[in-house]
DNA sequence: GGGCTAAATGTTATATTATAACGTTCCGTC
DNA sequence: GACGGAACGTTATAATATAACATTTAGCCC
């Protein structure tokens, strides 16, 4: 929900996202296959956004279509987002609650945090009612500087 | 602002916003070329946010980094927008007003309409302040129904 | 106007992101 | 173990964007 200490130990963070999102496959029927599991695992251990072909190089023998497909499937389920601004994923903080993407992302050290604030959507909500607007779906991206990157501009 | 009635005659919009642009340009010491111009036009013209190959094609005889340039030259004078989801450029209704880009994207009919809505800034920065984060840019992009889209559904 | 300079544009090539299309393998079910 | 659907492999290509360098243009000073 907020910035981690970026020296912070990140492995729990990861086998804790990794399990969770067992359950919630489970939970669902669906099916957590090895390659889904192996790019989960590394948009998790990237702290920043990661793009697609950066995954693909790190799964080592892939094709592009391999890990879209993988990728697809893990927003299709709420387990990761898609930040429009990067072209990139990160890891989701909450699956298995339906919530919008909200993030704000640091522009120095690149680091991602998700929000879930209501009261940004209502807002956004209230705004296009006033168009006569029916919102299904909403981005937000915020881009900016993060705690320990503020510390360091001059 | 508003969803605009999608028979309207758009003519007039079209040479009131490339009007508005060319004072904008004088009043920055920044030159509306030929090449700019017409792609700001194409950019009016379109009811729909449209995309750099689109814009490349509709050109003529032109090569991608030309209408990026031009594209460029917009967006750093505040004439267009551009929706990160679509990869698209929209002309902006309010050209010298400093202002976040919040948008409504009718994913019927593809229309867009442009917000400018303060309470929306404000509840990302408050949200923003309680992880410490200092907001420098704000991407909203609602995705949903147009009033006119809304009618035609079911 | 002539020459200077910086900005703008032209041109070619290529990087980056994403998907189409089709064949094969894997897995649960009967 | 045969069937059917989901997942995956493979090849090709579409769509978006930029790098690098040559050339032209526009404004400016004299």
């Amino acid at each position: 929900m907020s910035f981690p200490n970026p020296h912070h130990d990140h492995g729990p963070c990861v086998a804790h996202a990794l399990e969770a999102a067992e359950e919630e496959c489970r939970r669902r029927g669906a099916r957590l296959t090895d390659i889904r599991r192996r790019v989960l695992e590394l948009v998790w251990r990237s702290h920043a956004p990661i793009g697609a072909y950066a995954l693909l190089e790190a799964l080592g023998k892939a094709a592009p279509p391999t890990v879209y497909r993988a990728l697809d499937f893990l927003l299709a389920h709420g387990l990761i987002h898609r930040i429009e601004k990067l072209n990139a994923f990160v890891g989701c903080a909450h699956p298995g609650h339906a919530h919008p993407g909200q993030f704000l992302l640091c522009r120095q050290c690149g680091a991602a945090a998700e929000l879930n604030d209501d009261s940004i959507e209502q807002a956004v909500r209230v705004a296009a009612e006033h168009s006569g607007f029916l919102v299904t779906s909403l981005v937000v991206e915020a881009e900016g500087l993060c705690p320990a990157c503020q510390g360091q501009q001059a």
